[in-house]
DNA sequence: TATCACTCTGTAATATAATTACTATAATGC
DNA sequence: GCATTATAGTAATTATATTACAGAGTGATA
C-alpha cells in the first residue's frame, strides 16, 4: 500500500535545482513528457537528454528506484489517471472539464486516506455497542442531519430500535430521558455546535453511551464515550465541497456491514423481507417503459 | 489521459474465464499480488505461474500491451493512487480487517468509474437549468430522501429558491402546481417508485423541468427532461451497501461547484455570510476543551 | 477411427535493454 | 596549482525480453 510513489513527480520538480548537470537534463526530459518517459527505453531517454545511459541509470537510483525499469514503474504510478500532482483545489477559472475530475479526485483521495488510517478496533467497538443497544438515536444538525437521517435508514433494517431527529428540542428531551443501554450517535462535522454538545452531555450524564462522529479533539469529541474521528483535510477554499459527509457515510456503511455480519447468515432473510416490502410501491422491471433504455448519459 | 489502463485489473478479472490454461495461470499470479507483479521480471513471473516466458509475453500482448514491460507499466497505473480495482464483495466470513477496506475500495472504485464516464455536457446543462430556475424542488423517498435533503442544504446557499420534501403528498401537490421555470430535481436509485414517477409526470405535464437523478432507462428516467444517469454496478449481494448514494452526493457536489463558479467571484462574500451566520451556535476554536486534542482515532 | 486443421505451449536462439566496472574529465578546496 | 572528490562517459557484462520454430494437444469431419 505504497503512497509515496504519488509524489515522485513532485520530488523531481522540487529537487531540480540540486541535481548535477546531466541529471537535470534527464529530469527535464522526463518532466517535459512523463507519459512518454514511461514508454521509453533507457537508450532513448539518454539520447533525448543528451547524456549517457549510465547517467540516466544513476539518476533513477538517486530517486530511490532500484534501476531504470523500477523508476518507470514508479513514474507510471505517479501519472496514473486522476491523481494530479498539481494542486487539486478548484480554481475560479476552472471549466466543467477541470472541476469535475478535481472534485471526484479529491473525494477519492480522502477516502483512500481514511481507509488507510481508520482504526479497526474502533469499528469493532462501535459495532458492539450498536448491537447491544436497547435503543439508538441518530442526531445531527444542519448538513450533518442528512447523514444522521441516512444512518437511520441504514440501521432500522436490523430491527434495532433506531430513531432519527433533527429537531433540537426533541434531541434534548430524549437526551434528558436517556438511560444506560441507549446509544446516542451524534454526527457533526465541526463538533462545536452548542446544542449538540449539550445533548451529548445530558445523554452521557444519564448513563447512555455517546458515540460522536465528529472532528477529533472537538468539544463534542470530548463529551463522547467513543469518538469516530473523521478528520478530513477540509479545503478552506470556498469552492470545495465537504468531503467529510462522504467519509461519514462510508464509515456508516462499514458499521452497518459490521452489524450485519455480526448477526450472522440467519439474519439475511429478515433483510430480504424489508427489501421485498418495497416491491408494491414500484413499477416492475418488465414494464415496457423500462425496455427502451435511452442512453442519456 | 489514457483511461483504458485503469480498468486493466478489472478486465483481467473479467476475462479470466476466456483465457487459455497457461494464460489463466499468469492472470491468477498477477491478480494474487499485482503490486509484486509490477516489480518482477518476466522470468520470475513465468516461474511463479509455472509457465514459459513466451506464454507470459503472449499473455501481455493479448491485453493490448506491446510486451511485458509495457504491460507492467499499465499495471502500475491501474494500481496507482491507492485505488484497488479488485475490491471483492463482502463475504460472510469477513472480519473487520477485511470488510472495512473492501467497502472503501468498492466506493472508491465506483467513484473513479463515474468520474471517467460522466458527461460534462450533461453537467453543464443541469447547472444551466439550476441557475435559471425560478424555483427548485429536491424530492426523494426512502434512502434517496437523505440525498435530496443534502441537496437542499447544498443549494439554498446560492440564494436559489430551493425546497426539499420527502412527504409524498407535498411532492404531489407541488407538482400539480408546477409551472415553467421551475425545476423538479428527483432523486431515486431505482427510478421505479410509483409515487415519484407520478410526481415527475405531473410536473412535466405542467411545463416544469424535471431532472431525474436515477437509473438510466427507468420509468423515472423516461419521465424526466434531463436524466443524470447514475448507474453503479450495485452489488446484488446482501452485505454490500449502496454506493449509488455516495455517487449521487458527489455529483451534487459537482453541480453545486458548477453553480458557484458560474456565479463568479463576486458571489463568494455571500457564501461567507451564510457560513459566518453559524458562528453564534458554536463553541469557538479557542475554547480550552478544544486544546487537549485527544488522539482517539 | 484416422486425418487434417487449428490452437496452445514450450525450447532455444536472438535481439534488446540495463547495469557494472572502469577511466577520463571537470569541479572544488586547500 | 595540486590533491581530492564528484561527475560523466565508454565498453564489457549481465539481465531481460522477444521471436521463430516445433511438438503436443484438441476437435471436427469424412
Amino acid at each position: 500500500m505504497s503512497i509515496k510513489a504519488q509524489n515522485l513527480l513532485n520530488r523531481l520538480d522540487g529537487l531540480l535545482e540540486k541535481l548535477s548537470k546531466s541529471e537535470r537534463k534527464v529530469a527535464e526530459v522526463i518532466l517535459a513528457d512523463p507519459e512518454q518517459a514511461t514508454r521509453s527505453s533507457i537508450a532513448v531517454m539518454a539520447n533525448k537528454a543528451g547524456v549517457s545511459e549510465p547517467s540516466v541509470n544513476r539518476f533513477c537510483k538517486r530517486f530511490g528506484a532500484s534501476g531504470f525499469p523500477d523508476f518507470k514503474i514508479q513514474l507510471a504510478q505517479s501519472l496514473a489517471s486522476g491523481i494530479h500532482y498539481l494542486s487539486r483545489s478548484v480554481e475560479p477559472s476552472d471549466e466543467v472539464g477541470s472541476y469535475t475530475p478535481k472534485i471526484f479526485d479529491s473525494t477519492i483521495n480522502t477516502l483512500a486516506m481514511v481507509r488507510d488510517n481508520i482504526s479497526l478496533e474502533l469499528i469493532n467497538q462501535v459495532v458492539d455497542k450498536l448491537i447491544q443497544a436497547k435503543r439508538i438515536y441518530f442526531f445531527g444538525l444542519g448538513a450533518s442531519s442528512s447523514v444522521a437521517k441516512d444512518a437511520e435508514h441504514r440501521f432500522f433494517r436490523f430491527d434495532l430500535p433506531v430513531c432519527f431527529h433533527e429537531d433540537v428540542l426533541m434531541q434534548r428531551m430524549l437526551a434528558a430521558d436517556a438511560r444506560a443501554g441507549q446509544v446516542f450517535f451524534l454526527v457533526s462535522y465541526t463538533g462545536r455546535t452548542r446544542e449538540l454538545v449539550e445533548t451529548a452531555r445530558l445523554a452521557r450524564d444519564n448513563g447512555a453511551t455517546v458515540i460522536g462522529m465528529t472532528s477529533p479533539g472537538s468539544p463534542l469529541a470530548d463529551m463522547s464515550n467513543i469518538v469516530i474521528g473523521v478528520e478530513t483535510p477540509e479545503n478552506t477554499d470556498e469552492y470545495m465541497p465537504m468531503t467529510s459527509r462522504i467519509v461519514q457515510l462510508v464509515v456508516l456503511d462499514v458499521l452497518a456491514t459490521g452489524v450485519t455480519l455480526r448477526r450472522g447468515p440467519e439474519f439475511i432473510p429478515h433483510l430480504k423481507k424489508i427489501k421485498d416490502s418495497l416491491a408494491a410501491t414500484r413499477y416492475s422491471g418488465d414494464e415496457k417503459s423500462f425496455r427502451k433504455r435511452a442512453k442519456q448519459n
